[in-house]
DNA sequence: CCTACTCTCACGAGGCGTGAGGGTTT
DNA sequence: TAAACCCTCACGCCTCGTGAGAGTAG
């Protein structure tokens, strides 16, 4: 059954945030785990695998958190009609219209990247080429 | 000799970033425009040029103003030795390590983001099937 | 009983948003 | 003179960092 729970410092250390960052997410409901009798926090491997993904929407894409509460959303309403047998066309167009702005705003961020990348490239080569050409004196 | 000068809305206008955001680059001196009399600041093609390059670092890197601070000064050091007559071989290597450092988190960025990408595209196309299918009935 | 966890305040810092109150340009 | 800019405080919000003080698990 997999019902495996995890303390709060073993969820920092497997996705790389800080036990107070974790809290926080906590705090503005990203999450919700569950609590022992004590009160310490219990974690499963969903928790997890979603505190993963607000990380990702975070550092790579630079989401606020209240726009990633809303991406979690759509995902979510995405899941439920993909697997489920809702059938509603104005809804669907709807979902479609705002994966379209997700993507586009990813593209834009590659687009982006790929311009830094290059510059970064460019200034490597030159400046091995230069190493080489002390060299040789 | 291009001397046009730019008020703070213009720049403002042509970076996307508020006028505030502008002004707080300036508190924190990573960039220093020239004033009028008045004290109006007063911005050139270059400082809007810097302005675009601190702006995508933060937007498509998620770099902190301070790592920024430390990259333009990298790139500054870089673009004297390249084009000057330094043939100091210790700082060369010492800046190619820099540069590695730069280009792998670039490459982890973009691993990232097409892993993201990759997602939203795998929706997408479900998503765009449960419609057609909606279509035949 | 000790050690290493856990918890909840609560203040601080970075990166701005948002007026308030006042000067400048046209 | 009025509109539409500009300036400098200065407080507020978001996203945590960093203890402080106290409880809990092993």
């Amino acid at each position: 059954m997999d019902n495996i729970y995890y303390k709060i410092e073993d969820v920092a250390n497997k996705t790389g945030l800080t036990k107070r960052a974790i809290r926080y997410y906590e705090d503005i409901k990203l999450i919700s785990p569950n609590r022992t009798k004590a009160g310490y926090r219990l974690y499963t491997n969903d928790d997890i695998a979603k505190i993963m993904h607000i990380k990702s929407l975070r550092e790579t894409l630079g989401f606020t958190l209240n726009e990633i509460k809303d991406t979690l959303e759509l995902e979510c309403e995405l899941k439920n009609i993909i697997l489920g047998n809702n059938k509603d066309i104005i809804l669907i167009n709807n979902l479609l219209t705002k994966l379209k702005k997700q993507m586009e705003l990813i593209n834009k961020k590659e687009r982006s990247l790929n311009v830094v990348k290059k510059k970064y490239e460019d200034l490597y080569t030159k400046l091995s080429d230069l190493k080489d050409n002390i060299k040789e004196d």
